[in-house]
DNA sequence: TTGAAAGCGCTAACAT
DNA sequence: ATGTTAGCGCTTTCAA
């Protein structure tokens, strides 16, 4: 591998000159550039970006940590983080933490070690105890946070995220618009979901409606079978619900099938909303009404809010951008029938 | 950030001296060892992996170019092989390719530049292209390759693969292990599926049986679309399948969804057989049978593969493995009936 | 406009 | 067992 100083001897000139030609900020003579190009050319040079890397301070190497991308959403995230750092050049590292706090310790120290020139970090389960050391890590390094749902939300670094008190009252408000009422049940990983249940919770209350406790279940995980078993919970107690509102897609496609097992129509029956708008959504049977969130756009605006941090050089003030979801109204969701019309001994 | 010459000074020692402690490589006095690790301590010094990987030439990064990680198979691959680099301490750069040649070339220049460990590439529509290129990366930096399913199989990069070929006879077998025979169809992506088109081709012609051109439905993209749109060019032609072997799950799954619209039952009336075996297969109405491809385990074998050779340093030679997949026998193939038990205006 | 020197933070080779 | 010297390949002063 041809190095700058072969070129430079090459030339007949400096490896500053080389150096010059090659970052275009000093001026250098028509005819000495030429010479050099000729050498590059020739030598088949290519620059060392670790040295340069050494020299400068800056790697040109992003990096995302994320829970999984086996989860669809976070891919797609990761997937449009990659493209745009493409276009600018920068290498994109990618970390998944699995929920793992001591991993995602050992990712970091790797990552500052290294010189990274920003952090775009994904909220997990237990990232929250990792919040001194980022803090640490982010008076030399920028980072910008998302998917951040946990209570108290960190008051230390900029963000870019969804509204997900927001997307929850969107489910909400589309029940109510429907026509439900009293049998308005809920299925939520808990505490995950915390703020995806209150602003469903609070679009209700804005109607002077009440969550039941009993229509209330809450999930260890947001898994096809934790749905199903939670809807199972549901259709045998004592109030039927009219309509479920499931926080993730996969979760309502358990609840789909639990319904369907249970021999309840939807949405003749039991109105349906998941949330993530996952492909599959929209191949349901019948298609899927889900809140649709942002993700790409998330995945876009910190990216490029981390390169203008990382461009600027100097610390920016804390900025926080929160982005709304909206309602994908497909066929899963419909107007309560009275119980006369739907009692479905009669109506088949 | 402290440097090693800082706690060099601190310990009363040399930069060697630190370096040793650090490494292990020498030996070192306990007293003076103590030293250097209270300093180390005192100063929260961290070593620059930039500058060390300058030193040394090593980078502890290694790349993976796929054409995407929206596509849940190559995200799990993607997940699997940084689970494995992370516990060797090791980084993976994520480059997407989109099947765009010249944004395969960029990142593969930039990921040279960046002095890179090594490389692991799954194929992409375009990437025979590069492969010149490829070559001549890879007489520096180690390159494995997967997921190269089109024809000529590059004889000058080491792989880990799917035995696609094999993989289609799978299907092919399990049909006919049924008892299906001359009303077996085929719908597949050409020409990216080319070998497994050919495997289940020859599958059957291994029973004296041919593929009729008339059941065999070659597609654009893998989608769920083009699968609905290639079953109902199926059920409109004058011989009705009674299985179907359909590439992809997602086509599958759009197979499926046009024979229920058909009025066809599955597996009664129409066997379907699939092919990835994604997480949506188990939970379709019939669960579908399909085709499971090894490929975490191809993802750890190819990554162990590479890191093998960037410890031993020396070039190696050329070895190939391919991995054998399995029949995920589900409820969405049975045998074919006769056609007055399955006539379907008399059976319901 | 170009050249010379110093330095980024580390490791390697040799000397002590 | 530890110190000294010399790089790795580039950028950044500062001279010429």
């Amino acid at each position: 591998m041809a190095t700058m100083a072969d070129v430079a001897r090459h030339a007949g000139v400096t490896k500053q000159t080389v150096s010059n030609v090659l970052n275009g900020k000093a001026v250098v003579r028509q005819e000495t550039r030429q010479k050099v190009l000729a050498a590059i050319e020739e030598l088949g040079y290519r620059p060392n970006l670790i040295a340069r890397g050494l020299s400068m301070g800056k790697t040109s190497s992003l990096a995302v940590l994320v829970p999984t991308i086996a989860n669809p959403f976070y891919s797609e995230v990761v997937e449009e983080v990659e493209s745009i750092l493409e276009e600018h050049q920068q290498n994109l590292i990618l970390c998944t933490t699995h929920d793992d706090r001591q991993r995602a310790h050992r990712q970091l120290q790797i990552l500052v070690d290294k010189q990274i020139d920003g952090i775009l970090l994904a909220a997990d389960r237990h990232i929250e105890q990792e919040i001194p050391y980022l803090v640490e890590i982010g008076m030399h390094i920028p980072i910008i946070i998302c998917c951040w749902e946990s209570k108290p939300y960190p008051d230390a670094f900029s963000a870019v995220d969804i509204d997900y008190h927001h997307a929850g009252q969107l489910a909400g408000q589309h029940l109510l618009d429907l026509g439900h009422r009293d049998r308005i049940a809920i299925v939520f990983e808990s505490p995950a979901h915390q703020s995806r249940l209150e602003g469903f919770r609070s679009a209700l209350l804005s109607r002077g409606i009440e969550l039941s406790p009993a229509l209330t279940i809450a999930t260890a995980e947001s898994t096809y079978r934790s749905g199903y078993q939670a809807a199972q919970q549901l259709f045998s107690g004592n109030i039927v619900p009219s309509a479920i509102f499931a926080t993730t897609d996969w979760m309502a496609l358990g609840v789909m099938d639990a319904a369907r097992d249970a021999g309840l129509r939807i949405p003749k029956d039991l109105s349906l909303v998941g949330f993530d708008d996952v492909e599959q959504a929209a191949y349901t049977h019948p298609p899927l009404t889900t809140i649709a969130i942002p993700k790409r756009e998330m995945a876009r605006e910190m990216t490029e809010m981390l390169l203008r941090r990382i461009a600027q050089g100097t610390p920016q003030p804390r900025l926080v951008m929160l982005l709304r979801s909206q309602v994908m109204v497909r066929n899963s969701t419909a107007a309560p029938c009275s119980s006369s019309k739907c009692n479905r001994a009669y109506d088949v």
